[in-house]
DNA sequence: TCACAGTAACTC
DNA sequence: AGTTACTGTGAG
């Protein structure tokens, strides 16, 4: 045994019978073998480990060495000895006395001695992992950015104290429309917490007396001016958006409101830039942090409002485990926190809707003020478009191509395109057999160039490719992508730029363009704002969008469209906005009328009826067969009734197919809603089980899937 | 009688 | 997870 295990082990004696000694050195011999002292005061911290397995899902007392006194508040980043390994942790509390009934061993080091893990964080991260079942140090990995140490002894920026400017005047009354708005905003600003389920109108934000800032969307000036009413009530605030391009967006309407001392959290600014962001909240500088879904966890001091834009957006949902979705961790967040909560999307989804039963109030504006700001939308189905003869059966019909081109006269018109690529989906000429890669089965897809079909998930050529079916050789384009778009409309306008907004287009995607006549052709959420409004927009493919399997395909294509339509010009001045191809009546219904909420509202009811999620908790077992049975058994709320399945899954993800040993069944475990915490808590515990018996196998363990069938 | 595998328990 | 302590059966 170590020296110091044996100083440790006699200082845990004495902390398991009374009351904490200061541990004055006795005898020679331990300080000849370099015994350390311990603190004098609060000698013990009770540490949160970074441990995997799900048993060990605890805290653990330490004892603190005197070296560490000081720094090793709750909070810190520390290193401990955990059996025979060293392992990461953070420190949660300093104690007097241990209640362990055995030795104490001295923390190892102290990684840092920045606070990284506030209290309301720390509460926020046991109440996730609870509710998602997951382990706390899961969810920690995603609230604590990875220390970057350079960053932290970075002298802090000059403190710009720069006073809250006036808000913008022109912006004034911009809640005036919504039922219930000014009065949300006045809560806010009164230091309460209200919470709301805002859909707001379409359109852009009247232009500011300075010009200083370009096009600002209506709903970013509307999330600016309810962060500047929190703030003014002298509390923090937390923006989170489906990605970089809204957060710059938010950030700028902010700080063109007057708010200071703003910050952007952004994973994908990379580990420097999102520690300082991290650490500017941290440390109570950022008064208004503006993310991107990890920002959700950002240690905002004293928060008086979170904000979720673009709800319906799969960016919002947390793809490591255990999957937390930003608009319910943000809900929770609120009420642990007393903030205000603000859900705002140009869709509505049904989860959304659920939060209405109780819990949020709805802020919507009177159907007479979205129709005068709305543009006009029409569906062109291939029923509506019947009499119009040859043109009608295609891709764009005539009458698109029509309003196309009279919108380009006054201004630039947006298309958007389900996918990107040239010819992304390619199937047999002759039996229509989707085409698929020999070597992996992927899909195929064509380029632009003549070169041959490659496979979408290993990018192996397929040359000479003949259909497993009927053995021809011909292809023909099931799909038809952003690029093969943008050149069909370069040549039907010639004279005209065509601009391409995607992610894989040579300019990536686009934020804005100006208000002069353009094509733009952009995939769902990569559509610039145009200066002014676009003229028109063209929604194509619309029976794609509505054939997305799963419960939401429905929901998510609304909110697709809607976003776009949010950036056309208000009806009154000539804005329209043209759905093509033969979608579900449902969403297309809602985008004629401009009305998610009424979409959603019977989208839930329908789900209450079938007694689907969010009218119920689920969970979702996956993994291979014995392991899913195992853990299963172990939940009581899984009785027969509640349980459906086992049934076979397949990986169609590209890569993953090593993630389960045997062939993947996911068994869905359906409970009452106000059993859900209690459905957590059961399979967690059982995951426990799991993880201190060994047993073999994979598995994932799902609260409220995205994706169901 | 000792060996070593399979297993149960523990880690502050 | 990583490690150790502890059963049990088997060859010598």
């Amino acid at each position: 045994m170590s020296s110091v295990d044996d100083a440790a082990g006699e200082q845990g004696a004495l902390l398991a019978l009374d009351d904490v000694k200061p541990p004055a050195p006795r005898g020679r011999r331990k300080a000849a073998l370099g015994a350390q002292e311990m603190a004098s005061e609060l000698p013990v911290a009770r540490v949160l480990l970074d441990l995997q397995p799900a048993h060990l899902d605890r805290e653990y007392d330490y004892l603190v060495p005197a070296s560490m006194a000081d720094g090793a508040q709750p909070g810190t980043r520390v290193r401990a000895r955990f059996g025979a390994q060293e392992v990461d942790g953070f420190v949660v509390a300093r104690l007097a006395s241990s209640e362990h009934d055995g030795r104490l061993v001295p923390l190892r080091r102290l990684v840092s001695a920045e606070v990284v893990l506030t209290p309301p964080v720390l509460r926020l991260v046991r109440a996730v992992a609870e509710r998602w079942a997951g382990t706390t140090a899961d969810v920690l990995r995603l609230a604590v950015p990875p220390r970057h140490a350079r960053t932290e002894k970075e002298p802090a920026p000059d403190a710009d104290d720069a006073p809250a400017t006036p808000a913008p005047a022109s912006w004034a009354g911009l809640w005036a429309p919504y039922r219930g708005g000014e009065a949300f905003l006045g809560h806010v600003a009164r230091g309460g917490a209200p919470k709301a389920v805002w859909t707001p109108l379409p359109g852009l934000a009247p232009a500011l007396e300075d010009g200083g800032v370009p096009t600002v969307t209506h709903w970013a000036a509307a999330v600016a001016l309810a962060a500047r009413a929190a703030v003014t009530a002298g509390r923090g605030v937390l923006v989170v958006v489906p990605d970089a391009r809204d957060a710059g967006r938010v950030a700028a309407a902010v700080e063109a409101a007057g708010v200071p001392d703003v910050v952007r959290l952004l994973a994908e600014d990379g580990p420097a830039p999102r520690y300082r962001a991290f650490l500017a909240a941290a440390r109570g500088r950022a008064r208004v942090v503006v993310g991107t879904r990890a920002a959700m966890f950002a240690p905002v001091a004293d928060l008086g409002l979170v904000a979720v834009w673009g709800d319906g957006e799969d960016t919002l949902a947390e793809p490591h485990a255990p999957y937390p979705h930003a608009r319910d961790v943000l809900a929770l967040r609120s009420d642990l926190e007393q903030a205000a909560y603000l859900l705002g999307s140009p869709g509505r989804t049904a989860a959304a809707q659920a939060l209405l039963a109780g819990w949020a109030h709805e802020v919507v504006a009177p159907r007479e003020v979205v129709r005068a700001r709305a543009p006009r939308v029409r569906a062109l189905t291939s029923t509506e478009l019947a009499a119009e003869g040859p043109g009608a059966a295609a891709r764009i019909p005539t009458a698109a191509w029509r309003a196309a081109r009279d919108a380009l006269a006054h201004g630039p018109v947006l298309v958007q395109v389900p996918r990107t690529g040239y010819l992304p989906v390619v199937a047999c000429v002759r039996c229509r057999t989707p085409a698929t890669c020999d070597a992996c089965h992927g899909p195929l897809a064509l380029g632009s160039g003549t070169a041959a079909p490659q496979c979408r998930w290993c990018g192996r050529l397929a040359a000479g490719w003949r259909c497993g079916e009927c053995g021809s050789s011909g292809l023909r384009a099931v799909r038809v992508g952003s690029e093969r778009t943008a050149e069909e409309l370069g040549r039907a306008f010639p004279g005209v730029p065509v601009r391409v907004s995607t992610s894989t287009a040579p300019g990536g995607v686009m934020d804005r363009v100006p208000g002069r006549p353009a094509v733009v052709v952009a995939t769902p959420g990569a559509e610039p704002v145009a200066d002014g409004g676009y003229a028109a927009a063209l929604l194509l493919d619309a029976a794609v969008a509505t054939a997305a399997p799963g419960l939401d395909g429905a929901t998510r294509a609304l909110h697709r469209w809607l976003a776009a339509a949010h950036l056309v010009r208000p009806a009154t001045a000539g804005g329209q906005v043209l759905l093509v191809g033969d979608a579900a009546p449902g969403p297309t219904g809602a985008l004629v009328r401009f009305d998610p909420g009424g979409f959603a509202d019977r989208e839930l009811a329908e789900r209450i009826e079938l007694a689907l999620p969010p009218a119920v908790r689920v969970a979702a077992v996956t993994g291979d067969r014995a392991s899913v049975a195992a853990l299963v058994g172990r939940v009581p709320l899984a009785t027969p009734e509640a349980t459906l399945g086992p049934v076979d899954v397949e990986q169609d993800a590209p890569g993953d197919g090593s993630l389960f040993d045997g062939a993947p069944v996911r068994v869905v475990v359906r409970v009452p809603s106000q059993h859900g915490l209690e459905l957590a808590r059961q399979l967690r515990a059982s995951q426990a089980v799991r993880s201190a018996h060994r047993e073999p196998g994979t598995l994932r363990v799902r609260l409220d899937p995205e994706e169901l069938l």
